[in-house]
DNA sequence: CGGAATCCGCCGTGATACTG
DNA sequence: CAGTATCACGGCGGATTCCG
């Protein structure tokens, strides 16, 4: 498939989505916009997310300058993450998702067990 | 990784993000929000989505509720696609997305210069 | 035209082990 | 505690082919 005829607003927006629309990265931010500061154990076990997962998103989200990490160089090594202001401006947007996720689970759950019954009904019929 | 301790708030955004979090997903939803109806080859001409790709988003955006499939019996057969409701529903938040997205994606891109120049930088004292 | 089916490469993700 | 490195697996996603 070549971009013969794509939008080039799809494109641009699939671009930032590629970026911070994973779900690891929408779940951090969430996370450090609701508690402010937070060592990298408690994402972890606040998320259930893999240590490696986490890591890693944890370096976008610092490369892309949606979070910032504090190193602390004492005996247990301590290292804290907070939102920068673009992270915190990447909140509205993302809370108006989760909202809208939360206010329409069900709905859509509903929606897939009609579909699922439906479907299991022709499959008799046929 | 268990369940340990995880938010159950984030354990449901996961949720909804696994279902209509996607790229396809989201760019099937604004493309119908924006031409109103799509016929299959259209959808897949303006988005430069595979066949199949986009063959499997429409079927689940429809069994979850969103997308609205219209079967005509002529003999070039034509299948016309629109969103539902609860599909409208879904702009909203997911224009808010975009427009932060349009509105940061370059602010991002010097971040991410920048971090990779100091990067680059340190690698080469070290 | 609108799919379904198949094959296959790539990489996102988790589990594990190791370092400082 | 806070990572990094390695391995293994499943699934996303594209290309191709066939059908109604």
């Amino acid at each position: 498939m070549r971009e013969d005829e794509k939008c080039p607003d799809c494109q641009r927006i699939n671009e930032v989505l590629a970026r911070v629309g994973d779900r690891w990265s929408v779940l951090v931010v969430i996370s450090l916009a609701q508690y402010g500061t937070l060592r990298f154990n408690e994402l972890k076990r606040h998320l259930g997310i893999s240590q490696r997962m986490l890591s890693l998103t944890l370096k976008e989200l610092e490369r892309d300058g949606l979070v910032n990490r504090t190193y602390h160089a004492v005996i247990p090594p301590k290292v804290e993450y907070t939102l920068t202001e673009l992270g915190q401006s990447f909140r509205e947007p993302v809370k108006a998702l989760g909202m809208w996720a939360l206010d329409n689970l069900s709905t859509i759950d509903r929606a897939r067990a009609a579909y699922d019954a439906e479907s299991e009904g022709q499959a008799k019929s046929a």
